[in-house]
DNA sequence: GTAAACGTTGTAAGT
DNA sequence: TACTTACAACGTTTA
């Protein structure tokens, strides 16, 4: 009879590398002689169903780097297709589990998920233990230094790290121990079963995405590899002179910022690694620009919004979420035909097409080309509803995070943290600041390759000779504009007016249900504790 | 309690 | 080219 096991059950946390949850299940596994099994588990509800083939394929890399690395030290990753909540207690009976642990998750869908897993596995005797990790700090700590109101700006979120200090410093796997496991009594079996198989994208019902775009590889190992390339270049200078705005939207070849988002939504890498990385550097030479603009700064915005988004209620929609301007976007016939427009890149404005082609192809976009994206749909030119784009970037983003894309869609949007409504990012003018001859429009639309720089971002203006002699015909080969953005805008900043005139934001439909709303971390602080100053501030 | 300062990353027109 | 200013002016935080 084979003795218990030990669970590592693997979610946002795809790395082997300060991983505590992880190293926790080693020493406990080590500690009474148990087989170790390392878990992941492909749920529909994580991973949305129409998710685009390049972010499945990056998500399929990661967990398959995953795979690989454990194997070096004699662990079998388990990949399983099906809901967690079925799933784990049907494995933790076939395994004989006796130890369960994972990451703490913080968005509403896996805080509940991994309550429910939790009261099963208990019920059935399963020890569970889940650590913080996802962050640099434990948002259940940093409520509890500022009584459970998040700040709403990012000069609040400066100060309260400074009070915080510095986040603890990352751990190396195993905590640096040689480990050799106890044998692994299921192995042969669940191998048998194709439990120890990644699914292909073809078996997940994927086209393999075509490569001649740029693609970044899954998995720590490449997210570890950018991160170090990124701080070594011109021997730190890079991160000591990084300053966010100034890096250039348009650059495509050559990436200006890190990309190491996508292996951060996904646990390749951990924050505390890149927080030490950078706090390296800045031991040599002093950080140049504004905190906020810093590459630290990012990692704060990280967690500021994170820190929102896990003590507001329906942080990722309008309704009912108290920190969300309401305001009324269009919902009709027409305007779905202008969102399909956008999301498709058929706006007939190259710039914002351009953009939209990027995430398509390679699931990526700098963050100001989000603001452009982000801006021309809401309230600069379609006025239709943040929550719609959001659900866009939730398909195609590699870097998809429940928090960020939430915070940075109402930024945009006006609808929260920002206010200065008449400032519209233009789909021309915008692009051509970074871009004068259209050099990411060319690359993106090779239908427009040949138009003349002085017409590239505006092609409709080019006289109909030209356009036939450069084989592009607006209306034809390339669409003609879908809005006039002077005139939209114009409207539009008008109708923020109003909303902003009537100031409304979004109530709790029930304020009874869920008082506890952290149950799953076994936190404190109840959703009275989070709410009611944010509606004693709305009165005043 | 009240007034003033401040807010990661706009545009167009002017000097 | 590089800077300033008008645009129209909100909510949060600090003094």
């Amino acid at each position: 009879m084979p003795s218990p096991a030990v669970l590592h059950w693997f979610r946002r946390d795809l790395r082997l590398t300060d991983n505590r949850a992880l190293n926790e299940a080693i020493r406990v596994a080590k500690k009474t002689k148990s087989p170790l099994i390392p878990l992941y588990i492909l749920d529909p509800n994580l991973i949305p169903q129409n998710c685009s083939a390049v972010r499945m394929r990056f998500l399929r890399e990661s967990v398959s780097q995953l795979r690989s690395s454990l194997l070096k030290h004699g662990l079998n990753l388990r990949v399983v297709r099906g809901q967690a909540t079925q799933v784990i207690p049907d494995l933790a009976g076939r395994w004989r589990v006796r130890d369960t642990f994972w990451e703490s998750e913080y968005d509403p869908v896996s805080r509940e998920r991994d309550a429910q897993v939790a009261r099963d596995l208990k019920g059935s005797g399963v020890n569970v233990r889940t650590f913080p990790g996802f962050l640099l700090y434990d948002p259940d700590d940093v409520l509890r230094h500022c009584n459970g109101l998040a700040p709403r700006t990012m000069t609040g979120m400066l100060k309260l790290v400074e009070i915080l200090g510095d986040p603890r410093t990352p751990d190396s796997f195993a905590n640096g121990e040689l480990v050799e496991f106890e044998e692994d009594p299921f192995l042969y079996e669940d191998r048998a079963q194709g439990m120890c198989d990644i699914p292909s994208l073809a078996d997940l019902g994927y086209q393999d995405p075509e490569n001649r775009w740029d693609v970044f590889e899954g998995g720590e190992k490449a997210g570890l590899k950018r991160l170090h390339r990124f701080v070594k270049q011109k021997n730190g200078r890079i991160v000591a002179d990084f300053a966010k705005p100034k890096t250039n939207p348009a650059a495509f070849s050559h990436r200006e910022t890190t990309v190491l988002s996508p292996y951060l939504a996904l646990g390749c890498v951990s924050c505390r690694v890149f927080h030490e990385r950078l706090r390296e550097v800045e031991q040599r030479y002093a950080l140049q620009e504004m905190p906020q603009t810093t590459l630290w700064g990012q990692l704060i915005w990280r967690e500021h919004f994170w820190l929102l988004a896990y003590s507001v209620k329906n942080f990722h929609q309008m309704r009912g979420n108290v920190v969300c301007r309401q305001i009324n976007w269009r919902a009709d016939k027409q305007s779905e035909e202008l969102l399909r427009t956008w999301a498709e890149a058929r706006t007939g404005f190259p710039w914002i097409d351009a953009l939209m082609t990027q995430l398509h192809k390679e699931g990526f976009i700098h963050h100001l080309g989000r603001h452009s994206l982000a801006c021309f749909l809401t309230r600069g030119d379609l006025w239709i509803s943040w929550e719609r784009g959001f659900k866009v970037f939730e398909k195609y983003l590699i870097d998809y995070d429940y928090a960020l894309n939430s915070a940075n869609w109402m930024w945009l949007s006006c609808s929260a943290f920002f206010v200065m409504y008449y400032r519209v990012y233009s789909p021309v003018t915008y692009g051509k600041k970074w871009d004068k001859d259209g050099n990411f429009i060319r690359h993106y639309l090779p239908v427009l390759r040949t138009m003349p720089s002085k017409y590239i971002y505006e092609p409709w203006k080019a006289p109909k000779e030209l356009q036939r002699r450069v084989g592009c015909i607006i209306g034809k080969d390339y669409p003609e504009p879908i809005v006039d953005h002077r005139t939209a805008s114009q409207c539009n900043i008008a109708r923020m007016k109003e909303s902003f005139e009537k100031g409304e934001f979004g109530k709790l439909e029930d304020e009874t249900e869920s008082r506890v709303i952290a149950s799953a971390n076994n936190s404190i602080i109840t959703s009275d504790d989070v709410r009611e100053p944010y509606r004693k501030r709305r009165r005043r």
